[in-house]
DNA sequence: AGCTTCATTGGGCAAATTTCCCGATCTGCA
DNA sequence: TGCAGATCGGGAAATTTGCCCAATGAAGCT
């Protein structure tokens, strides 16, 4: 008997690691009103599921391999613009979080909440409410009162432009090179790009690159 | 009652991830003859809580932030020789499952497998066996085939902890702290790290870890 | 036009880091 | 027993960074 027919919330599953999912299904299930009603692996299945149980609320893992989460949500509000999605993430990067609001998402929860979190969580975005996990809240909260968009909105042109060739594994002196600079000039740059983004590490820049879609790694 | 005096399985989890944790403490207390004992959230609590109730096995994530799942293995397996570590992790390349290996785990299971396959697998090491999914065997099955020259394997354990906590974007102090050494040794293990994988730049050596499973980005 | 702002480009210089070199332990192993 | 190799760190010169500064040019506002 379907779960949404007796008044309980149904619930799709989309995660890449068939243990974990296996993991929180269980978690779910122990809710008497929760009834987990599909299971998907990777972003064109959770499409496909979607389309067949129409479930109340889908529980996703973003970091799939393959097509992104991102696009499986846009899949699934193209499909039904109703459809409650609640993403469940092992990161709270603010712009992954936006991303995903962006998509469609209905609330971000990190695999670092506890499990009271994202039952809560689930029975929000049920009602239509939104809701996100404490930790991503701050996130956000801090982001909003620091003017800091999109980490890449607060560099020029020059900086996005050497942050990616950094990011790409070259060196200083290739990129004054490339870009017909003095290497003063790209390591002021350097400086200043991790002056801005609050980055103390290089490869921590590597990250900022990529998440902000600068470089594929 | 404690599953160790009634014959039963009892089990030590450690994982970063509280969800997740919780989630496959389900799935493996649903096996009748199952207990899991304690929980940990990183390596340091994992050594404790294992001195605390000395469990039949501890199953474990050893990409945790801070100290290395791996020195956590030690650690157990130099306090208890006769520990079980089931090493239970996102990725499956060769280089890493060695070291696990190396560190004194019992087994490796992927979380990609099905549940099955790490209840088996418990089992499995908890009577003394080694261990570990398929997906791990036939990669290591191909290694022992094909030597793959990965740039791994010129590297020593340390070597490879270390890059592993560059690529996550921490500081040379911090991982000195980390691992309890210098900070000059990390400096020296940095230059060499860099010296016998041909890179010249942080990014590429990022770039590197990402390859071979050492870092998630 | 006159003014302010800000991105872009680089110099300077003290402080920090990197680069190589070296030796001391501590292993495992033949 | 003795060798090879992994681990750990010191030393000193070379290089890079951190942070200051100034000059230019292009908008943009009034």
């Amino acid at each position: 008997m379907s779960a949404a027919r007796t008044g309980g919330i149904s619930i799709l599953l989309v995660d890449d690691h068939p243990v974990v999912r296996q993991g929180y299904r269980r978690v779910l299930e122990h809710q008497d009103d929760f009834s987990v009603v599909a299971e998907a692996d990777n972003a064109a299945n959770a499409y496909r599921a979607f389309k067949a149980h129409e479930p109340d609320v889908v529980v996703m893992d973003i970091s799939m391999p393959g097509a992104s989460g991102l696009e499986a949500i846009r899949n699934i509000r193209a499909r039904n613009s109703d459809a409650r999605i609640l993403v469940f993430s092992m990161h709270s990067e603010a712009a992954q979080v936006k991303a995903a609001f962006g998509a469609g998402a209905s609330g971000f929860v990190t695999k670092g909440s506890e499990p009271a979190e994202l039952i809560q969580a689930i029975r929000s975005v049920a009602r239509g409410e939104h809701a996100m996990s404490d930790d991503v809240a701050r996130v956000l909260a801090m982001e909003s009162l620091v003017p800091t968009k999109s980490a890449l909105d607060q560099l020029g042109e020059r900086e996005i432009e050497i942050l990616r060739q950094l990011a790409a594994g070259n060196t200083k002196e290739q990129i004054a090179a490339n870009l017909n600079l003095s290497t003063k000039t790209v390591q002021n740059y350097h400086y200043l790009i991790k002056a801005k983004t609050g980055t103390r590490t290089d490869a921590q820049l590597v990250r900022l690159a990529v998440e902000c879609g600068l470089a594929n790694l």
